[in-house]
DNA sequence: ATCAATAATAATAATTATTACTATTTATAG
DNA sequence: CTATAAATAGTAATAATTATTATTATTGAT
């Protein structure tokens, strides 16, 4: 994989990005300051930097896909009223893999858990 | 909500299914004997369906959404090699809903699991 | 049973997210 | 420095799903 600048812009914007930001997210904060970027590049390398494992890419139900740069084994919840995506520790659910595996004898080589409900903030605002 | 007999077939065809269904699938196994049924009522009454907990949504990495009559608790796996989807049974995970409110203060709806891996008989054609 | 009200339908158009295509630009090995 | 191939911008295309609209069918009241 070869360098690029483009490659560059999107994976720190991810990676310092704490929003968990949509393709569409990562455009429009690049498009102000580098007003020749395509979102087709966007996709791109959002696709290339996933599959390296250099970022993770997060399916919501009903949205479009949300990527985050932090590469520690964590889930994610998808907020009921604010719609942003919370971050989930891992520990609420260790060793899934291998109770899988023992109860089913399928491989597992993965797993995401989509967490939905209603974050701390929101559940203030009631 | 009324009765309607495309409603019916629709709903009898997610049940008896053991593959998971897709509404493509689900269409064009009532197709056939259904000649003047429309896509467009396959995704309304799926929708409709999963929104009165009658029928279960699976969301699969990558690929269309797949529905599932079994309302008992339970995961499900997508095999990377014959691309089905299979049930993973509940007890691989309870009491998660507690542990990630306990651990992050927010409050979960509902949480879903999604495996992926290589299922048994894929496994055995190495 | 008949009939109006309105929910559901079929057919089609539109939308949204994403990927593919193509000509041009750019990184980098030699 | 230059040739090569990977990456890009811009645009077109695709796939899954939802919306629109005119028609049909269910149901509750007469």
């Amino acid at each position: 994989m070869r360098y690029s600048k483009q490659r560059e812009l999107i994976l720190q914007t991810v990676k310092y990005s704490k929003s968990h930001p949509t393709a569409d997210d990562v455009y429009h904060l690049l498009k102000a300051q580098n007003p020749d970027l395509s979102l087709g590049t966007v996709y791109r390398n959002l696709n290339h930097l996933a599959s390296q494992g250099e970022i993770y890419r997060i399916e919501v139900m009903g949205d479009s896909d949300h990527y985050d740069g932090n590469m520690e084994m964590h889930f994610h919840m998808s907020c009921k009223a604010c719609k942003r995506v919370m971050d989930i520790p891992h520990d609420v659910a260790p060793d899934l893999k291998e109770k899988a595996e023992l109860k089913t004898g399928y491989q597992i080589d993965s797993y995401d858990i989509a967490f939905s409900g209603i974050c701390d903030k929101c559940q203030k605002l009631n």
